[in-house]
DNA sequence: CTTCTGCAGAAGAGCGTGTTACGACACGC
């Protein structure tokens, strides 16, 4: 693992055992905070670590934490974190991760009733020993139970692309109750995150009580967690969460910026609304006139309700997209970016045909990136290493590209590029020679073996890669995939910097098991210069429809159009294409 | 614990909901 993870690793698992000691709140908020400042810095903390100041200077970090990042590059331990180790059951900042179970609860459960891990909670709540605790009652223990099996099941998220497609089916269950006007997916969905805790849904309407029993009704709907006049919790038959919060239309847009959130990017604006004198809640944006009673229930007309983008507008900011929505630094934006949108998608640079392990021909596949509007499709099929995905011997991929050329010639409307994803082997070479790799259109280079080797030797690996001067793409860079599989390590920032300076582009594999490179990955490649591609990797029809979680991936870095292949027209791409390969 | 205003000390988001016990609390976003 690389450092950054480690030492935010560190820094969540302080916060969780200041939480369980009953620590000062704001004192566990700022170690969760720099496990997630952390978390998604750029640069290396044992690099600047040396530096006067350095730590310090990272938004979020203070003396405190810097000292302690200092400890642990210097020594291997934080001996307050040890002291805590020592005081608190290991298993048991697991148990805070149930859904429901907080920082009171868990404690009391501890001391109380023995409860050291989620086994011992299991255990527990098998033989009623909990229901003598305070507020612990069978409701309680029921939806507790509930819960642990999710997690058990699913580790408590499920990816974005398992999340989409219910929550968009529940939108159009909901639009179909009488008198409905608008239903929106917020939350986490919303913000394009590659996993999802539980999924948020916002509706309005003339008939509140219609919505909230439409939606407790919803044949994909276990059991009902708790519904009240404006409110409804369910659980899916996935084990999935899902809340629908009714609100009235006058306060639609504030209520979305509210439940999309993040939360941290809620309290900064809440933040920025105190200095201008202002209050923020889900209701709408109201002058602060000292009254501590909520201002929506005194009568009080909001500055901004309606629309998000008045709310933003009162706030001094423009309207933030919420895949932006993180507090990374979105509050200073001065405009609206214009961030890449699947419409403005017409090219897949990444496709596999029959000939390797995809499910359509040639022609099948040709005519399905026609039909979906793409004037460029590059044929990339794996390449002879790839042993379990049928990967092409050199014989096989001379005619495959004499196949590609042959359809291209044949079928009208699209351009087809005879390319290959070549496998990057553990040492960096290409698995075809340079010679085979000239008589390609198109060249994405990904790692698909030896992915748990040392950091420093997946930055050599994929620097080599990337300044191949025959690759157009690298493709997946670290071979990640959500939830199984973590992947390479390499120095993104360098691999980056590589890129640009040989004008590789570095692909957002759209696949939502994939989602590589990640937002972060993104944010830095495109600081250092890099263009990026976003590709569906299809291996059958329907994952051309992954994109939009590439789309959204590739927002949450920031992504704009102008620096994005696949937004090229043909022309443009093509002038890309050769001036990579200039000798070609 | 960190940040901010002013260099020491204050401030740090705000609400609905269910449960459990009848006002308070914990939780989640």
């Amino acid at each position: 693992m690389s450092t950054n993870a480690t030492i935010a690793g560190l820094f969540e698992e302080l916060a969780a055992l200041l939480e369980l000691t009953g620590a000062n709140g704001f004192k566990v908020n700022a170690a969760a905070k720099v496990a997630r400042v952390v978390e998604d810095l750029d640069a290396d903390l044992a690099s600047i670590a040396d530096e006067p100041g350095a730590l310090e200077a990272i938004d979020g970090i203070g003396s405190g934490s810097a000292a302690r990042i200092r400890e642990w590059l210097k020594n291997g331990t934080i001996k307050d974190l040890e002291k805590l180790r020592s005081e608190v059951p290991p298993g048991l900042p697991a148990v805070l991760q149930v859904p429901g179970l907080g920082p009171k609860t868990v404690r009391a459960m501890w001391q109380d009733a023995g409860v050291v891990d989620l086994a011992s909670l299991k255990e527990k709540i098998g033989d009623g020993s909990l229901l003598g605790l305070p507020r612990m009652g069978e409701k309680t223990i029921a939806k507790i139970r509930e819960s642990l099996d999710f997690m058990e099941k699913s580790g408590g998220r499920v990816r974005l692309g398992e999340a989409a497609p219910i929550a968009l089916a529940l939108r159009q269950w909901l639009l179909a109750t009488d008198g409905v006007e608008r239903v929106e997916i917020a939350g986490s969905l919303r913000r394009g995150r590659e996993t999802i805790g539980d999924m948020d849904l916002l509706a309005c309407g003339s008939n509140p009580a219609a919505l909230i029993e439409a939606f407790r009704t919803h044949p994909e709907v276990k059991s009902v967690l708790l519904a009240g006049d404006t409110k409804c919790s369910v659980r899916l038959s996935t084990g999935m969460q899902a809340d629908l919060r009714v609100v009235d239309a006058s306060c639609f847009g504030a209520a979305w910026l509210y439940f999309t959130g993040s939360k941290e990017h809620n309290v900064r604006l809440r933040e920025r609304a105190i200095a201008k004198k202002l209050r923020l809640n889900e209701y709408g944006l109201f002058p602060d006139d000292g009254d501590p009673a909520p201002p929506q229930n005194r009568g009080v007309a909001p500055v901004a309700a309606k629309t998000e983008e008045e709310i933003y507008e009162a706030l001094g900011l423009p309207w933030i997209p919420p895949e932006l929505r993180e507090d990374h630094g979105e509050l200073a934006l001065k405009t609206t970016p214009r961030l890449v949108e699947v419409k403005d998608i017409c090219s897949e640079l990444h496709a596999h045909t029959k000939a390797s392990d995809g499910q359509m021909t040639i022609e099948a596949i040709a005519k399905e990136a026609r039909d979906r509007g793409f004037h460029t499709l590059a044929i990339t099929d794996h390449s002879k290493s790839s042993v379990q995905a049928n990967g092409l011997s050199i014989e096989r991929l001379r005619r495959h590209i004499d196949a590609v050329r042959e359809a291209d010639a044949r079928i009208d409307g699209i351009r087809l590029y005879a390319g290959s994803e070549v496998d990057i082997l553990a040492d960096g070479r290409l698995d075809y020679d340079d010679e085979l790799l000239a008589e390609l259109d198109w060249v994405v280079a990904s790692p698909h073996v030896a992915l748990r080797q040392e950091p420093k030797v997946a930055t050599e690996r994929l620097l080599a890669a990337v300044r191949h001067p025959l690759v157009h793409v690298l493709g997946h860079p670290t071979g990640r995939l959500i939830g199984s599989r973590p992947g390479l390590e390499p120095d993104m920032e360098a691999v980056a910097r590589a890129a640009a300076e040989c004008g590789t582009a570095l692909e957002v594999n759209a696949n939502h098991h994939r989602l590589d490179l990640r937002d972060r990955h993104v944010r830095l490649a495109l600081e250092v210069g890099c263009m990026i591609a976003i590709d569906c990797d299809v291996h059958a029809p329907e994952q051309f429809d992954e994109l939009a979680f590439g789309v959204m991936t590739a927002r949450r870095g920031g992504l704009t159009p102008d620096r994005c292949l696949n937004c090229l027209d043909a022309a443009a791409l093509e002038q890309w294409r050769k001036a990579k390969r200039p000798a070609t």
